[in-house]
DNA sequence: GTTTACTTGTTAATTTTTTAACATTCGTTT
DNA sequence: AAACGAATGTTAAAAAATTAACAAGTAAAC
């Protein structure tokens, strides 16, 4: 089942979290002026390791690197925005405009890559009055399924409490959601085909508590 | 190297990641009167494996289920909570007191997980008159070593921009930090048996941006 | 008191991901 | 123009993570 998701010899989830930091450490060289980059050098920079490197280039990007010399930056560049989609506009939807839902739409760093959030709704009247970025409008969840079916919204980004987020992911899967980020700190179960990309602090934490109690004195 | 941090069989990255699912879960049960839990019942929760659910819990706790009953739901949260540090504090120090730092140095919930943010460090002399939970303030960045080392702080959380990350991280690592929770979008460079954990939206959305472009007609 | 049905815990197999090995290519230098 | 050195791209091996298989145990049902 999970394997579906694969399916056509896909990218793997690591490499896609790999990406952003291909992308910037490249335009990081092309600000100052490098033309061309090997393998080996971004490996050094990103420590990974040089195979891997190549592999997600070679999956990302179709120009071929010269030996000796490496890729070329700028084509890079052009292929991995391209690959991750920051070139054509995704729409999404917010649900929960607390304070959390709040600072997501306020953020202005969405549209660099290719995010663009049209509305967000919110159970509680009194936060269905405000507006965000001076034009849209928090909308009742009354008005969730009609807006999302209407314009074929296809990503939902999830900000209530834990309690009501298996609902809302259910209200969001059944008009049309094709991807989820959840940002409850709770597992959502969703029908197979649709991809919850799930942003928990507890889990970050747990890394780094974790680490501490095996390196500590 | 990267083999080291696993050393005395350790337990992995992923199943980590997984823990404070596995706790919220088991205190839903707890919340509503459940004593017993099995792990098959625990895995189609969480949309895990039997297996992989036997084998979390028997790294984090050391309590025996009982076949046919499962294992004892209380018991368990403790060894989850005594495993992720929950019970013990870890102290913190935040540089970058912008939007994000300020952010999360109101959240309340930190004390949940057992973080305790002490001090916030920016470099500009505005910020550094604010308070934050009316008790502590923003330093001086000149003041971030001497604290550091006095107060013998190990986690450092970096919400400066990317063109100023990886020079903090020196400063921070050179002052004893050992555990990094990265909020700027770039790589992070560190010595051998120094964590940084990432949060980077950037890679967040390719993994979203990712499944549209698969699973949409 | 048996039988049944379900669960544990472990070992084995599979799959996925990462890393190593290597033959090949092509600028650069001698 | 030949030799070198540094990269590529691919194939093979290793490591890690997930999933399957199975023997053993125990509460509940009969």
């Amino acid at each position: 089942m999970r394997a579906l998701d694969n399916a056509v010899r896909g990218i793997s989830k690591q490499a896609l979290l790999r990406l952003p930091y291909y992308l910037n450490y490249l335009k990081v060289l092309q600000k100052s002026g490098v033309e061309t980059v090997s393998a080996p050098k971004v490996a050094a920079a990103l420590s990974l390791n040089e195979v891997q490197v190549r592999k997600d280039i070679a999956f990302v990007s179709s120009c071929a690197g010269k030996p000796k010399l490496g890729f070329d930056v700028s084509l890079l560049i052009r292929d991995f925005e391209s690959f991750l989609g920051y070139d054509n506009v995704n729409e999404a939807i917010l649900v929960g405009a607390g304070l959390l839902g709040r600072s997501l739409l306020q953020y202005k760093g969405f549209s660099a890559y290719g995010l663009h959030l049209v509305a967000a709704f919110d159970q509680d009247p009194a936060l269905t009055q405000l507006r965000f970025n001076g034009e849209q409008k928090i909308f009742p969840m009354e008005k969730l399924e009609n807006l999302c079916q209407r314009m074929r919204i296809h990503i939902g980004i999830i900000c209530v409490p834990e309690a009501s987020a298996q609902a809302v992911c259910d209200r969001l899967v059944a008009c049309g959601i094709r991807a989820i980020w959840n940002f409850a700190p709770t597992h959502l179960t969703v029908p197979d085909g649709i991809l919850v990309q799930n942003e928990n602090i507890a889990s970050s934490l747990a890394v780094l508590s974790a680490h501490l109690k095996d390196h500590l004195a």
